[in-house]
DNA sequence: ATAATTTGCGTAAACGTTTACGCATTAAAT
DNA sequence: ATTTAATGCGTAAACGTTTACGCAAATTAT
């Protein structure tokens, strides 16, 4: 049997109301009766029920997350950032994989907002027209997480244009002037374009040759990574390359190892995002890493605090981190 | 502004008892008016509020999922799982990262079962007496996944003694005699237990020596594996060793890398988990193959369909995948 | 044509909280 | 010793659903 706020209005000989104003510590309550009520609260093994108190208040006090079905990765990552901050705000979180099918996005999407969540984070997700229609015709709050829309969604995530200029930079200073972007080729999402768009400025910064063909592959998995290198052949026509994200660079690395180029002597690679994957090869690999534990717990803070405009967008900063698979070349 | 089945109801005219039970396809009612409220109900974009509904009809649709902060690899495939099948069957999750630190473990649980959660899914966690004792005093339905507890609670997961015979057997039809298993070595967990019991007992049905020191390493981590060369040295004592997790065995795979041992030509490697990661390394590992996904689907069903006893164990297939890690040796 | 059954729907209470309002009682101010 | 203010708490309504119960109308059976 459940313990419900009457039952121990009913011990204390008082009345539920005064039991709800001690237990939530709100209203006007005389100290002696709160710790007596507080203790048969504990004793009793009290639980207060959250949904019935949302209800009761017409709010809630649930976010949920949508996650992609694929490159989990770096969600992880996001999710205990927000989830450390949220428990600390007495939030929950109704985190959901999304799939590809519409459909089930659809309905997947229509049983959060009945959960009548708060908000709704997007990890790292491009929304079909649909999906948006739906998130922006119900009046949750949205953020989108490493990830810029072009909509009227406020987004965390990292500087896409500057870390490119960030891993560019190093990568010349190591002596490479041609340099391939495998993984961000796409035209439509606009972290792709966002990391071209640095990218190719960055080689003009520099002077060096821009080769269109050297950005390269549209999906940000393994195979994309894999499949650069056949396509590129020995001896590749690049001195290094840029993986747009951790399990793209794996399928570079690996890639090259199939094909007999040896990292970094003969072909260096960098990574973006530095997950806890980039330690798992050999060599290690070179990397920009996100602060995605940071990007997550400001979500949280941004959602409380409400300090997200619309349309805004939020940066945080990325870090160069060493590795093994890039080596400093004589400039040619 | 929410619309509620009141508006509904408003709207055609009729009380909000029949347009909830027209909505819930509950009880008698014309079927003329019922198309007719579903139009309407859809064209005022109207959401149910499921908690709420949860509220009135006292039981939940919620399931609450734990998921170590730690090897959330697998996790990810158990939770797809789970809410393919959830969802299909209109329930929703609530996945919450715990942990190790107790006290937060305790507020995140507590936190859980005020959102009168259904049932608690515990994720390969093997709770502490305290958490133990609070999950068992709230009168929710426990189901330990991808792993086995002493207690009433009933489990699904691998067989994980019949599944070291599997390995063991594969590894002396290669031809290898002296086997390790890194990662299992604790006293405590059960699974450890099960598969160091059979782990003995396959290597015995085999008349193979069995040396309690090839038992090695306590954590499942990159770490355990790495260091489990640098303890061992090389030469290894061993031809062959069971990683019990596929991140140990990255660790193997990677710490022989950097002893100068070549795999599988040296040492062999077979990995317990099978994700994806198995296929990431080179050479790819051998792995014997845990079906997550199933683990968590079938978590779903017996849940709603109330089929597993207390105490029960549910096993799941497992199967043993192809790679690059062993190879066949001659007997010495 | 009457009785028996079925159908459709409204009334009202319930789920476990919160909270505006107001009434005593006590404390502080004059 | 009054007046004023502050304190503690109870009453009752509200949040958005569901559901037992019952009543009238419609249908079927006799």
């Amino acid at each position: 049997m459940k313990v419900t706020i009457k039952d121990i209005a009913n011990k204390a000989g008082i009345s539920p109301a005064s039991v709800s104003r001690i237990l939530t510590n709100r209203g006007r309550f005389n100290a002696d009766t709160a710790v007596r009520v507080r203790a048969i609260a504990t004793a009793m093994g009290y639980l207060k029920n959250q949904s019935a108190a949302d209800l009761a208040q017409k709010q809630s006090h649930v976010v949920g997350v949508l996650v992609p079905t694929e490159h989990t990765n770096f969600a992880d990552e996001i999710i205990k950032g927000m989830q450390a901050k949220a428990h600390e705000l007495n939030y929950e979180l109704l985190v959901t994989f999304i799939e590809s099918d519409e459909v089930r996005q659809l309905q997947t999407v229509q049983s959060l907002l009945s959960r009548q969540v708060l908000a709704i984070f997007m990890l790292a997700i491009d929304p079909s027209d649909a999906l948006l229609e739906m998130l922006t015709r119900s009046d949750v709050q949205l953020i989108s997480i490493s990830n810029q829309l072009n909509t009227k969604i406020p987004s965390i995530s990292s500087d896409n244009y500057a870390m490119m200029h960030q891993v560019v930079d190093f990568l010349y200073q190591k002596g490479h002037r041609d340099i391939a972007l495998i993984g961000s080729s796409e035209p439509d999402p606009i972290v792709a374009r966002l990391r071209r768009q640095g990218f190719i400025e960055a080689l003009a910064k520099h002077n060096l040759p821009y080769h269109p063909e050297f950005i390269w592959g549209d999906k940000n998995n393994y195979e994309t990574g894999l499949a650069a290198i056949k396509h590129f052949k020995t001896p590749l026509p690049f001195t290094a390359a840029i993986g747009s994200a951790d399990i793209i660079s794996v399928g570079l690395l690996n890639g090259a190892k199939d094909a007999g180029i040896v990292v970094p002597t003969d072909f260096s690679i960098i990574s973006v995002d530095g997950t806890e994957l980039t330690q798992l090869t050999r060599p290690p690999l070179n990397t920009v890493q996100q602060n995605f534990h940071l990007m997550g717990s400001l979500a949280i803070t941004a959602l409380v605090e409400q300090t997200l405009a619309p349309s805004a967008v939020l940066f945080t900063e990325t870090k160069l981190i060493a590795g093994g698979t890039v080596e400093k070349i004589i400039a040619s």
